[in-house]
DNA sequence: CTCGATCCCTGGACGC
DNA sequence: TGCGTCCAGGGATCGA
C-alpha cells in the first residue's frame, strides 16, 4: 500500500531510471481507471521526462514540449504537460525490456526510445493516471496539505489541535496533510502515544509537536528502507522494500508492545482498521477496541449480515469485459 | 464540520 | 478441492 515513503521510493528509482529518455508510443489494457486514455495516446509520443517528482502519493513524470510550434500552438500550456500517476493499493510503475511478457494485470506499456517501456500493472485498479496541462495539474493539486516532511510546528499544531475530528483521521486526511496513509498514521500514533481515536482538539501543543517530530522521523526512516512492502509493493527495480520489518504497530494485533508488552489491538477508527497498544495510547472514554483474534487467527467478524458484496460481485462479473487490447 | 455508509476492484485467507 | 464470504484500503460521494 504505497503511501508516501513507498511513493519516493518509487519516484526516485524512476529518476535514475528514465529521466531524460523520449516516448515514442503508449498501450493499453483496461482503462476505466485513466482519466483520458485518448489524450495519453495523443500527446504522449514524441515528448522527453524531463524530471520525476512526488507530490502527497502522486508520481509527476514531467514532460516536455514536442516542439517549439508545439510550444507557441498551446501558449506554453501543454509544453508544461505532466503525467500524473497515483498508484492506489496495488498499482506498480517500472521499466522493463520491451519484448518481456506482460506481467498479469498491465494495464499500460509506454515504449521508451531506449527500447524499454514504462509498464504500470495494478490488479485492483484503485490507483489512476492522468495527462494534465498545467493549469489542469495545477487545479488537480489544490486543496492538498503540506507535506509531512516539510510542515512547521506551528502549522502542524494548528491544522491539528483546532479539529474535532479523530487524530487518525486528520492524519489521513489529505487536506490536511499530504502523503500519509493507514500504515504510517498508525506507527507515528503509536510513537508518540497517542490514541488513534483521540480528537484533534484534545491533543496539547506538546503532544502535536511530538507526533510532528515522531512523523516525520518515521517518514525519513522508511524512505531510507525503501518502503514497507506489506501485501505486494515493489519500487522501481522490482524489489520490496524493508521498512514493514519496523513496524511497532501496524498488522501487530494481539502481538506485544515493543514498549510495554501489552497486547496490541484493533479498532476501527476513521473506517480503517487502527492499531494500537491500549496501555501506552490512553483511549478516549468510552472508546473500544474490537475483540482480540481468536487462536486460529481468523479476523474478527463483521456485525450483521450483509451478503451485499457476493451479489454485487456476480453482477459485475457477468458485465461484457472490455477494452484489454495487450 | 464530521460522521458512517457505499462504491470502486481483485487476490488471498479462511470456513465449511 | 472448491465454493462462498470476508477483508484489505485511498478516494469520491452522499446523506445524516
Amino acid at each position: 500500500m504505497p503511501e508516501l515513503p513507498e511513493v519516493e521510493t518509487v519516484a526516485r528509482g524512476l529518476r535514475q531510471a528514465i529521466l531524460g529518455r523520449r516516448i515514442l508510443s503508449v498501450r493499453f489494457g483496461k482503462t476505466d481507471f485513466i482519466d483520458d486514455p485518448a489524450a495519453l495516446e495523443q500527446h504522449l509520443p514524441g515528448r522527453q521526462i524531463e524530471a520525476v517528482e512526488r507530490y502527497g502519493k502522486f508520481i509527476l513524470l514531467r514532460l516536455s514540449a514536442v516542439s517549439r510550434e508545439t510550444r507557441v500552438a498551446a501558449n506554453g500550456d501543454a509544453a508544461q504537460a505532466s503525467l500524473l500517476v497515483h498508484l492506489g493499493m496495488t498499482g506498480q510503475i517500472a521499466p522493463s525490456p520491451a519484448g518481456r511478457a506482460l506481467e498479469k494485470h498491465t494495464h499500460v506499456c509506454i515504449l521508451l526510445d531506449d527500447g524499454r517501456e514504462l509498464r504500470y500493472t495494478d490488479a485492483r485498479r484503485f490507483g489512476r493516471i492522468a495527462y494534465l496541462t498545467k493549469a489542469l495539474l495545477a487545479e488537480e493539486l489544490t486543496g492538498f496539505g503540506t507535506d509531512p516532511l516539510e510542515v512547521s510546528e506551528m502549522e502542524f499544531a494548528n491544522r491539528i489541535c483546532g479539529r474535532r475530528a479523530r487524530i487518525k483521521a486528520l492524519l489521513l486526511d489529505q487536506s490536511v496533510l499530504r502523503g500519509i496513509g493507514n500504515i504510517y498514521a498508525d506507527e507515528s500514533l503509536w510513537k508518540a502515544k497517542i490514541h488513534p481515536a483521540r480528537l484533534g482538539a484534545k491533543l496539547s501543543r506538546k503532544q502535536a509537536e511530538t507526533l510532528r517530530r515522531v512523523l516525520r522521523h518515521i517518514l525519513q526512516k522508511a524512505i531510507v528502507l525503501r518502503g514497507s512492502s506489506i501485501s505486494d509493493f515493489l519500487d522501481a527495480k522490482g524489489e520490496p522494500g524493508e521498512y514493514q520489518r519496523h513496524h511497532r504497530a501496524y498488522g501487530r494485533e494481539g502481538k506485544s508492545c515493543y514498549r510495554c508488552k501489552t497486547r496490541i489491538r484493533r479498532a476501527m477508527v476513521a473506517g480503517r482498521s487502527s492499531y494500537f497498544c491500549p496501555t501506552c495510547q490512553h483511549s478516549p472514554r468510552g472508546f473500544a477496541a474490537l475483540p482480540l483474534l481468536g487462536k486460529n487467527g481468523r479476523k474478527n467478524k463483521r456485525t450483521e449480515g450483509s451478503t451485499g458484496s457476493g451479489k454485487r460481485r456476480a453482477q459485475r462479473n457477468r458485465r461484457e469485459e472490455m477494452g484489454n487490447h495487450l
